[in-house]
DNA sequence: CAAAAGGATTGAGTTCATTCATTTTTGAAG
DNA sequence: CTTCAAAAATGAATGAACTCAATCCTTTTG
C-alpha cells in the first residue's frame, strides 16, 4: 500500500474518530463540520472528499455499530434458549444493550431519520441492508426453534422474522424519541410483545 | 372576532396553502421559506411567527392528511367485512390510498423523518398522537372481529393492533423510500403479511 | 378622539453546510 | 534528480434557514 493510500485510510479514520467523539460529547447538531475537521487536522473541504454530507459521517459511524450488533446476535442464534419467549428476549436484550453502548439516543434518532429522508445516499442503503440482515437473523432464530418443535411449522419464518424485527425496531425508535424512557421500560414493553407473539406462535393452542 | 384575530387566521392559512402547493410542485427541499412567504404575501420572518421551522410547516400539512385517514378508517371499523384477512386488507387499503391522495412519497419521507429526528416539536407530538390513534383503530377492528368469534379471544387486541399497525407503517415507509415501487406492490406485500397474521389469529388451528 | 401599550411584521444579519477554483502533494517517467 | 500529470487538500464564496432589534398596526384607555 503506497503512501497515498495510507494517508487516505488514516485521514478517513481520523475524521470518523473526531466526529464520533464530538457527536457523543456535544450532540450532532452542536458540532460543526469545521469542528470535526479541526479535531481531525484536516480542512472542512477534505471532509467532503471522504463523506458526501455531515449526515453520511454519522451514518458511517452508526453502521459500524450495527455490524457489531449483528455479530453479537449470531452467538444467540447459534445456541438459543429452550423456549420461544426466552430466545426472543435474549436476542432482543443483546440488540438493545449493544446499540446503546457507544451511541446516544439523539445520534440514533438522527441516523434513523436520515435513512428515511435520504434513502439514496450510499450509507443509507448500507444501513437499510443491515436492517434486513437483522430481520433475517430473527428469522434464523425462528427456524432453529421450529426445528426443535417449539413453534408452529405452518408459517414462513422469514416473514414472521420481519414482523418481529419491525416490532423491536419500532419500540427502539419510540425509546429514542423519549429521552425520559429507561432501558428497563423498553425491555419490559418488548417483553410484553414477545410474550404475546410467542403465544401466537406456540404449536399447541388452548384455543378460545 | 377582531381584525387582528382574523388576520392571524388568514395568514396562517395562506402560508399553509402556499407551502402545500409549492411542496407538491417543486418538492420540499427545492422550496425556500422566502418562496413560501412570497406566495403567501408575507415576509419570511412572519412564517416563523406561525411555525417554528420549515419542517413544522410540512408536518402541519401532513397531520391534516392523517386526520382524514383516521376518519376514513372509522367507516370500515364500524362495518367490517366478515373474515379477518378481508377486514384487515380493507382498512389498510383505505389507509394507503388516502395517504397518497395529496402527498408525494418525498413529502411523507421528510415528514416521517422529522417526527423521529425532532420529536419534541409541537407538530411532531401531534403526529405521534395520530399514529397512536391509527394503531388503536386497528385494535378496534380486532375487537369487533373478536366479538364475532372470528379471531382468538386469548390475546390483547390493543397490543396486537399495535403490532399490525407497525407492520403497515413499516411497509409504507419502505414504499416511500423506493420511488420505483408501485402501490400495487405495497398492497401485495401487506396482503401477504395480513394473510399470515390472520392465520395466526384464527381460532381453530391446524397446528403443526 | 388622542395617545399609550402591546402584539405582529419586517428584512437585514448570523450561522453553517456545502461547493469549487486554486494550490499543494504524490508517484511515475525520463 | 527533474518534470509532469493526476489526485487531494484547501479555504474563500455561496445559499438557505433561522434570529432579532426596529417599526408598524390594533386595541384599549382616559
Amino acid at each position: 500500500m503506497g503512501l497515498r493510500e495510507r494517508h487516505k485510510e488514516d485521514r478517513r479514520l481520523r475524521i470518523l474518530q473526531a466526529a464520533s467523539a464530538l457527536f457523543r460529547a456535544q450532540g450532532y447538531d452542536a458540532v460543526r463540520i469545521e469542528d470535526i475537521a479541526a479535531q481531525a487536522d484536516v480542512s472542512a473541504g477534505t471532509c467532503y472528499n471522504y463523506f458526501t454530507t455531515k449526515g453520511d459521517i454519522l451514518l458511517s459511524i452508526v453502521t459500524l455499530e450495527v455490524e457489531e450488533v449483528i455479530d453479537a446476535g449470531r452467538a444467540v442464534v447459534a445456541r438459543p434458549p429452550e423456549d420461544v419467549a426466552s430466545a426472543l428476549d435474549g436476542l432482543i436484550h443483546i440488540y438493545y444493550d449493544h446499540s446503546l453502548m457507544y451511541l446516544s439516543k439523539a445520534m440514533w434518532r438522527i441516523a434513523i431519520s436520515l435513512t428515511i429522508s435520504a434513502p439514496e445516499t450510499p450509507f443509507s442503503q448500507r444501513y437499510s441492508g443491515l436492517d434486513a440482515k437483522l430481520a433475517a437473523q430473527v428469522g434464523d432464530l425462528l427456524v432453529a426453534l421450529q426445528h426443535r418443535g417449539r413453534v408452529r411449522a405452518d408459517f414462513d419464518p422469514g416473514l414472521i422474522g420481519r414482523v418481529i424485527f419491525n416490532q423491536l425496531n419500532q419500540a427502539f425508535i419510540d425509546f429514542c424519541k423519549d429521552e425520559a424512557m429507561s432501558l428497563e421500560t423498553l425491555r419490559a414493553e418488548s417483553g410484553q410483545m414477545t410474550a404475546q407473539l410467542a403465544r401466537l406462535l406456540s404449536p399447541r393452542v388452548a384455543a378460545e
